[in-house]
RNA sequence: GGGAGAGUUCCCGAGUGGCCAAAGGGGGCAGACUGUAAAUCUGUUGUCAGUGACUUCGGUGGUUCGAAUCCACCCUCUCCCA
């Protein structure tokens, strides 16, 4: 089995511009592709993974990966599937996330002499003249089929402004930009990008009368198809200051139980034999299977010793007292005990369990609220020093925990 | 450039002088039920304080005892005409 045809068993193939050409260069090792990454954050998300996990498996069958990372398009911001306009970013903010974003790639993909390669759009985009672009591409893109593209469908409502109405002009000269500079004959990116893909095909071919192909993956979607990736509309970082390997490790551990197989399939490296037996898992079995894919992506995104800890953390927390070391902690220092004692509400906050004291209070009000082994159902109650002794675990809800200790 | 509309809390969307911290839905959070799942039901959902105060309805000023609501100017967006 080729890699080709291991991506389409894993579901990650959406759509393909010439799926016989592809096949063949994949498949030999001979395809130099690029995937683009708009650095809008400062750190990569779980979105963006997924993007990176091709990136190596493709590394791997031999082929040659182009690493594009978009200090001139987020310039612009891709207007794709989005019902407004992005925030429009500073120069300097481009220039720190397209670092941050460096970084990260790293630590997945082996770059260097003969090995993966990472190029910066801002270096060609932003020196290119108006009016000399114009002339040079402007002829090959026709508005109305520009219009008619359904990244701007929702916008055509909504309104778009030329400004972004460019991006995937922005974006097809890249492809044309890097085919010709680097030999790159292929692009890659989430299914969300394919009209701005197939412009850059078509640039290609209009201007230098050569094939250049594109494939899209299967967006990450849960079974009601939202997006994955995000926690009460907040990405999950890659970055474990923004998000901590245990919580990037209860996210994947509490996916649905429809997504899981799905998500080991598509995100994790192991054997397709070994995934198909667990298709038959199911019920509470299911747990396992969230169990190896959390674990599994943990690993990869953090080490296989962060991924250890949040596995022994959870399974502490959750299957019964045991040592919980390795949950996120707070400390606290004397400042925090005003007249010798913090009580729940302040606690809460600080620990960052709660948002505010209200939320607090909401919380503790409907009993969501556990110290130690104690219920809390006192908005009053407070803690000294001495009840905190050698660290106290605190909970919200079911699942959210933090042990804060004295300095 | 001319004309007509719109901008409300996380999102959608009611509200056209006090009874508005603002209906309803979605989402979120908590409780029950469970398998750290889903579905369902219940509660909750600006901030600080134990029924009171403060900040909020695109922005800035103004009218008024009192403004999300009225007036002026500005900004942004949509539609029609050029």
């Amino acid at each position: 089995m080729g890699i080709y045809e291991e991506l389409q068993a894993r579901g990650l193939i959406a759509q393909v511009t010439d799926e016989e050409e592809i096949r063949t260069l994949l498949n030999s090792g001979k395809a130099r592709f690029y995937i683009g990454f708009d650095c809008t954050a400062d750190s990569l998300t779980a979105g963006h993974f997924m993007a990176l996990t091709l990136m190596k498996r493709l590394q791997q069958a031999g082929n040659q990966p182009i690493a594009l990372i978009g200090g001139g398009t987020t310039m612009i911001g891709d207007p794709s599937g989005r019902s407004d306009m992005r925030k429009m970013l500073t120069r300097e903010d481009i220039d720190y996330n397209a670092e941050r974003f460096r970084r990260q790639m790293e630590r997945f993909i082996e770059f260097g002499e003969g090995k993966a390669l990472m190029v910066n759009n801002a270096d060609w985009l932003l020196d290119l003249n108006y009016v000399n672009l114009l002339r040079e591409v402007g002829t090959c893109f026709s508005v109305n089929n520009m219009l008619r593209a359904e990244c701007y469908k929702n916008r055509m409502e909504k309104g778009l402004s030329f400004f972004e109405f460019n991006y995937m002009i922005m974006q097809s000269y890249d492809f044309y930009h890097l085919f010709q500079t680097l030999g790159c004959n292929m692009q890659f990116g989430g299914d969300d990008q394919w009209s701005n893909m197939l412009g850059g095909t078509e640039l290609i071919r209009k201007k230098l009368g050569q094939d250049a192909y594109a494939m899209t993956i299967t967006l990450l979607t849960d079974s009601s198809g939202k997006k994955m990736g995000k926690t009460a509309g907040n990405a999950v970082w890659l970055d474990p200051e923004k998000t901590s390997p245990y919580e990037f490790y209860q996210y994947w551990r509490n996916v649905g139980d429809a997504d899981v197989l799905k998500c080991i399939r598509m995100l994790t490296f192991l054997p397709l034999e070994e995934i198909d037996a667990m298709d038959a898992w199911e019920g509470s079995q299911l747990n396992r299977a969230k169990e190896i894919l959390a674990f599994e992506l943990t690993r990869m995104v953090h080490g296989e010793a962060e991924a250890q800890k949040a596995e022994t953390a959870a399974k502490a927390l959750f299957s019964g007292g045991g040592a919980s070391a390795d949950i996120p902690t707070t400390v606290l220092r004397e400042a925090d005990f005003p007249s010798g004692k913090i009580d729940i509400l302040s606690l809460l906050v600080k620990t960052g369990l709660c948002t505010s004291r209200g939320d607090a209070r909401r919380n503790v009000n409907q009993g969501g609220v556990v110290a130690g082994d104690e219920k809390i159902s006192d908005i009053d109650r407070s803690f000294t020093p001495a009840d905190i002794g050698q660290g106290l675990t605190l909970r919200r809800g079911k699942k959210n925990y933090n042990r804060v200790v004295l300095a």
